[in-house]
DNA sequence: AAATTCTCCTGAAGGC
DNA sequence: TGCCTTCAGGAGAATT
């Protein structure tokens, strides 16, 4: 389940290795993932340069002379740069060729996608209307404490919606509303600014982390083994729930909003 | 406009 | 041992 700091650690593992090379060939397994394939993928990539890779929110962009691949990784999406005759796995869905090395899609339960436009990427339907980056400068409590002027929402589904902020997900927003200290279930319009202000500070820090833990498996992208940076980045409160809360001790309480698996503080968080 | 529900899919886990 | 059921989970689409 790929969050932002997986996209990251994965833009950050491929861009060396495809960045200014040419594409030779794209091999289409499965077409079906969220959205089909479509056919421009294999029919205009050969022959093109990836001239830069980019990020935005949980998407990946690679761009061409000719146009842009849109990745999305889904929940169980993963990238990895291989050598051509790698034996080819039941969920390798996608390979983008340069040579005798490829950049392979990997993805079981097929929530990914990968899509092409050749129009201004950011102004494509999936990307006009993301958020801020959570790790740019357009993103600050004053901005959140505005956007929720009015809201009903609770905090954790305003935080985790892409149009108010892209990359949050439900890891992350549980990791940091327990170290803001604010509930889940708090409407976002009635958080005052300085709790905004633990809560922009929380989620930069928890993002930041853990990128950097992500990058500590970067050295080892290649490898097909390895689990994602955040399971080893020491969670505070998901996956924890019925244990004791690293603050108080009170046992962490599980509950489901809108279908998410929310852990928390009844104690801590407010 | 905002909030909620539905949907895609497969592997893992639990029940019997 | 194995079959069946249940469920997680990102995020766009549909619905209210």
């Amino acid at each position: 389940m790929p969050e932002l700091p997986e996209v990251e650690t994965t833009l950050r593992g491929i861009t060396p290795h495809i960045q200014g090379q040419q594409v030779t060939e794209v091999v289409i397994r499965h077409p079906q993932l969220r959205w089909p394939i479509p056919d421009a993928i294999r029919d205009l990539l050969p022959g093109e340069v990836i001239t830069e890779v980019a990020r935005r929110g949980k998407y990946l962009l690679l761009h061409t002379a000719r146009g842009t691949v849109i990745m999305h990784l889904g929940m169980s999406g993963r990238l990895r740069y291989v050598a051509s005759e790698t034996a080819i796995g039941k969920h390798d869905h996608v390979d983008i060729q340069f040579g005798d090395h490829c950049l392979r899609l990997t993805d079981p339960r097929r929530f990914g996608a990968v899509l092409f436009t050749d129009q201004a990427p950011l102004e494509h339907k999936l990307l006009a209307h993301l958020g801020p980056e959570p790790l740019s400068s357009d993103f600050s409590a004053a901005y959140l404490f505005k956007k929720a002027a009015g809201r009903r929402s609770t905090i954790k589904s305003f935080i985790m919606d892409s149009k108010i902020v892209v990359g949050v997900g439900n890891i992350y927003a549980c990791e940091s509303l327990f170290r803001a200290g604010i509930h889940p279930e708090r409407a976002a319009g009635k958080i005052s600014l300085p709790r905004y202000e633990k809560l922009a500070q929380a989620i930069v820090e928890v993002l930041s982390e853990a990128i950097q833990q992500g990058g500590t498996t970067l050295k080892d992208f290649q490898k097909a083994d390895g689990k994602p940076g955040y399971f080893q980045q020491s969670l505070m409160v998901y996956g924890r729930d019925d244990e004791a809360c690293l603050h108080c001790g009170s046992t962490l309480k599980l509950k489901r909003l809108q279908g998410r698996a929310t852990v928390f503080c009844s104690r801590c968080q407010r």
